[in-house]
DNA sequence: GGTCATCTGTCAACATATTGTCTAAGTTTT
DNA sequence: AAAACTTAGACAATATGTTGACAGATGACC
């Protein structure tokens, strides 16, 4: 039996789901059996992680839970990938890819440029993993590691264009089989000047849309005069940015600053990527959150849902 | 088998079709027969949904919903064969005033930001015009409207930033639908250096991929040599270039050259776009195709498809 | 052409089922 | 003490179902 060791506010911040509705789907549902501690606590394992995530695709795409919560896994991974490809063919593939051999086979079809098996791969991925798992396990690791090679020199821009238009429209198709609802937050979300590479966005919004966001995705490079308009267009809650080639632009700082500037007071302003540490010290005093990784976004999102302050 | 878990939620998603019409013709015309939960809902199988489908198909094509409603699946899908050609002749009005009238929220959606809103638009327009009509009748004049809103000033690059992102994630659904087999003949797709407006680029892929090419999509701003290497790499029947923005770069006459020089000599150079004129002499004498427009590019790709050679 | 019946989609009204969120009170952890 | 967790129940919002009525279009018939 794999041990279940994560508790239930891990589960929250890897699902999107909500503390309540993962107890209620418990409680009226039987969708997942926790252990429990000694006093009472619950702990999931990483099945019943899936488990959640593959519900709440299959909720958000139009399954009604009591209809859906007691099928077996194998169950529900079939019905998932129904949402991926309408009328798919049936392929028998090997069930356990592993997400190591998932990320190399991600990054052959890369390097060879073939987009069909690159989103095969995303695919299983998806099935497999749930699509919150897919963008912390593979997508992510994946940028990180294309982001490497860009600039060992291993593989040309071509080929980083090549990944972010595949995985573009890929988290696309995925995010819009979850239409938000009305209520929802907004976050915009963009690459400032100067800042080619999409990637990170793309992770940025993908997670956000999954948690239950309104994303406005504006992509690569744009001023900060811009993507403020924007932001106040649609009364952001957010701005998350993704920084990451090169790391010691010097107008970047008087971008964040200026941003920050324009940004209403409860608008946060939240920026990642590789290279957002390079720039501490300039968004510190801006008055930007910086996100360390994807986890970290996706818990921050969460508190910001929840209306919670940063800063002042 | 003909196992049936999908709730009428999900079945107005997939046809289009409001519940209302969904039980009005199952309980009138018997068009479907849905099995029932226990508490009296209907579910629906992967069967029936294609049934209602193709019920929609022959219905928007004139037929009328009682005389078709209670075929067998052969019958309907014969019929739907037969209504293949859409004669454009014979558009009523409500037709024209619907595409003109999906025109505007597309572009009252772009000035608003609301990407649910344009999705939305989009997602009709498929439904009601096909894929290619869909290109060639909304997405291709919304492109022209955005760009002449932008040289206005009446809109920002966040504006075209944010279309381009949308119709983006939208082209991709449609086109993996069609991901083409093995033997399909590859075309690359790009923006030269310097053209950072993708949107001609996404018209030209999205309608390669419908017309049963290999696409290998690799956005904007890419030098010469490395378009050149993706082509050579995946032996690509064709290079797709759009230019739109700016119509006066000396530059591009060289990536032209240079592209055209790189490329082995089967392999076809297209350059569409609004400032492909403009660069009319150099492409000339590069030996790249101009296409004018959208059904010239279709064309084109065709008698490519069937092996027909363009200069020499 | 005018009239009428039929076909078709839409809507309203009301009942029930489903689902997510909230509150309150007590317990455990930090 | 503050924060997080648990349970139980109440509540609100959404979805879904049925029925009946209505209006516009279509075609038959005079």
């Amino acid at each position: 039996m794999a041990e279940a060791h994560h508790p239930i506010k891990m589960v929250v911040r890897r699902t999107g789901l909500s503390a309540h509705v993962i107890r209620i789907w418990e409680k009226r549902y039987g969708a997942v059996k926790p252990e429990r501690t000694g006093s009472n606590r619950r702990l999931y394992s990483e099945e019943q992680i899936t488990r959640l995530s593959l519900l709440r695709d299959l909720t958000r795409a139009g399954h009604s839970i009591g209809s859906v919560a007691r099928l077996p896994l194998s169950k529900l991974r079939a019905l998932a990938a129904d949402i991926q490809a309408p009328s798919p063919a049936v392929v028998n593939r090997s069930e356990i890819a592993g997400k190591i051999g998932m990320l190399d086979e991600c990054v052959t079809a890369v390097k060879k440029l073939d987009s069909r098996a690159l989103e095969g791969a995303l695919r299983r991925g998806s099935i497999e993993l749930g699509s919150q798992g897919l963008l912390q396990r593979v997508i992510a690791p994946l940028a990180e590691t294309i982001g490497g090679l860009w600039r060992d020199g291993s593989i040309t821009a071509a080929h980083e264009h090549f990944a972010s238009a595949v995985i573009r429209m890929f988290l696309g198709h995925a995010a819009t089989a979850f239409a938000g609802w009305n209520e929802a937050p907004v976050v915009v979300v963009a690459t400032p000047t100067g800042q080619l590479h999409e990637l990170g966005a793309l992770l940025a919004g993908a997670s956000a849309a999954n948690l239950g966001w309104r994303v406005t995705y504006l992509g690569p490079s744009l001023p900060a005069a811009e993507i403020a308009g924007v932001a106040i267009q649609n009364r952001a809650r957010a701005v998350a940015l993704s920084v990451v080639y090169p790391e010691d632009d010097p107008q970047l700082a008087r971008e964040f600053a200026a941003l920050r500037k324009m940004l209403p007071i409860e608008t946060a302003l939240l920026v990642g990527g590789r290279a957002a540490p390079a720039y501490y010290e300039s968004l510190e005093k801006a008055g930007a959150l910086i996100m360390r990784d994807l986890p970290h976004l996706s818990a921050t999102l969460d508190d910001l849902r929840r209306g919670k302050r940063f800063k002042g």
